[in-house]
RNA sequence: GCGGAGUUAGUUUAGUCUGGUAUGACGUCAGCUUCCCAAGCUGAAGUUCACGGGUUCAAAUCCCGUACUCCGCACCA
């Protein structure tokens, strides 16, 4: 389905909207769940956690969100997360100081060089706006971080624009208290912020987003030495080095060199198959190799996992080899140390992340799963069962003859075990409909029989199939139905 | 940020050129009816027309500014 069905979805059911839509000062690149995306959100998360966290025996943190100065002048932020930007005096236009100066005189300055460097390129070389030819403005620096300020003193610092760096920043403590063995998985879910320039698409191109991160920390001389490899050895996934992907298993990623180490290829594998149960179609994802210009500054090797959706291939993961960026950083800037016993040897562990866009996944999930089911004349969000924000609608077919004292009494009975929907109101197929969009995977109904023979029909949203069964069978065929695989 | 196009109820939309305080559909709510797939009937609520200013006796409509959305450029750890 396309974005903007998608978009109008979002917007009718609750699952997300403009932040603070009310006011005309509302900034771009800031939106919120309602209801049903945080219902949504909440499951998916729990599927990351079973599928990765408890599957690798990782831990798990939750980070301030604001960190003091140092740690990005540690992590490389300050200075690498920045942009020169020239803006024209004459038509406003801005643009990149060092690409806008390699286009024009082939001189490549380095994007973290002095601004000075970047104004005598400018005068000496006389560049102009390529748009009006009009004059630069003195080069300035953009930094994608949003600066605040802390008590009185507006003490300088940051709101993150990565999870990470608490787990890199907190890892002496963690390795020695909760009795750390390499390899390690640490991992966060909370909010980063990025000042986009230009943010875009809604939950796609975010100020403030959601990541979910896992930086697994490793002894860099056994990066073949994964026993669980061969869980995930068969696993397929789909891999583009510099022209077309490839569809290998990770094994043969391994042999083929294509994937550097076992290690890697063991998170690119649970990886896949942790997205393979969100209901994204995985046979169109890839992991894409990326080149030495497009890497983040702390990568040493980097894979993205990208997934075609009606848009384009959007990012929905970076997996990146950090090697011992982070650690040497902090442990340099803090004077602590981060070197740690790996059975005799002392070794300070490299990093590998898999640091997940936790709204661009959601999206895609519902690009993915919403189908117009002309032939019913019905929109339907097929959401896994063990995702959908609500996992049944409890409908009495009518009102009055004590159908909905029975039914309020089933509602009652489960509403505490299973996300439950009751609703009196309106025609039944109507009430279908609704909670076919919404992606309820059942629906009850209580009907002039129940009150008979305790018996209600349960139907299934994909197929639309009813059948009868007994209402003390409820809850196991619920639970059944909508555990997690 | 730049250029272009837009912004009218929860959604979609008429009206803007030619100024006279807004139209329909869907949806929502209540009731009746039906009694298992968006049926029908009756009734109701909901838009100070993105925001701010100007012109005018009078502005959704004309003018200026701002924000946001979409497309393109640029950017994208």
């Amino acid at each position: 389905m396309d974005y903007e069905t998608v978009m109008k979805l979002a917007l009718e059911r609750g699952f997300y909207f403009p932040s603070c839509e009310v006011y005309a000062d509302a900034q771009a690149g800031f939106w919120e769940y309602g209801p049903t995306g945080v219902g949504l959100k909440n499951k998916f998360l729990q599927l990351w956690r079973r599928e990765l966290i408890r599957r690798d025996g990782m831990l798990e943190i939750d980070g301030s969100q604001i960190m003091s100065k140092s740690v990005f002048e540690a992590s490389g932020h300050l200075g690498n997360f920045a942009d020169p930007i020239i803006k024209c005096s004459k038509c406003n236009s801005t643009f990149r100081a060092d690409k806008t100066i390699a286009e024009i005189t082939k001189i490549e300055i380095p994007e973290s060089a002095d601004l000075i460097e970047f104004d005598n390129a400018i005068s000496q070389n006389n560049i102009k706006c390529q748009k009006c030819k009009g004059d630069f403005e003195k080069t300035k620096n953009f930094n994608m971080m949003f600066k605040v300020g802390i008590g009185p003193e507006e003490e300088e610092a940051y709101l993150r624009p990565e999870t990470c760096q608490s787990i890199f920043v907190d890892f002496p403590r963690l390795y020695k208290t909760m009795r750390g063995k390499l390899p390690l998985g640490i991992a966060q879910v909370g909010k980063s912020f990025r000042n986009e320039i230009a943010p875009r698409q809604s939950l796609l191109r975010l100020r403030e987003f959601y990541q979910a991160e896992i930086e697994v920390f490793c002894n860099p001389t056994k990066l073949d030495v994964v026993e669980k490899f061969e869980e995930i050895q068969d696993v397929i996934i789909r891999i583009q080095t510099d022209s077309e992907p490839v569809v290998i298993t990770c094994k043969e990623g391994l042999e083929s060199g294509v994937i550097p180490n076992k290690f890697v290829a063991y998170y690119l594998g649970i990886l896949t198959e942790f997205y393979e149960k969100t209901g994204i179609d995985v046979t169109k994802s890839r992991f894409r190799k990326l080149g030495e210009k497009e890497k983040a500054f702390y990568a040493e090797v980097a894979f993205d996992f990208e997934v075609e959706t009606t848009i384009g291939w959007l990012e929905l993961v970076a997996c990146n080899y950090r090697s011992d960026y982070d650690l040497t950083s902090h442990a340099t800037k803090s004077k602590e140390k981060f070197e740690i016993m790996d059975g005799d040897e002392k070794v300070l562990p490299h990093v590998f992340e898999i640091s997940m866009g936790i709204d661009r996944s959601l999206y895609t999930i519902l690009e993915h799963s919403l189908r117009d089911d002309k032939e019913h004349e019905r929109i339907v969000l097929s959401l896994k069962p063990y995702l959908s924000p609500t996992h049944v609608g409890i409908l009495s077919l009518v009102k009055k003859d004590g159908l909905k004292e029975k039914t309020d009494q089933i509602h009652l009975n489960i509403k505490r075990k299973f996300d439950a929907f009751l609703d009196h109101s309106g025609a039944i197929g109507r009430r279908y409909r609704r909670l076919d969009e919404i992606g309820a995977p059942f629906a009850v109904t209580v009907d002039h029989q129940t009150l008979e023979d305790d018996t209600i029909t349960i139907r299934k949203r994909d197929s639309m199939e009813q059948t009868r069964i007994n209402i003390s069978e409820l809850d196991s065929i619920l639970s059944e139905s909508i555990a997690f695989p």
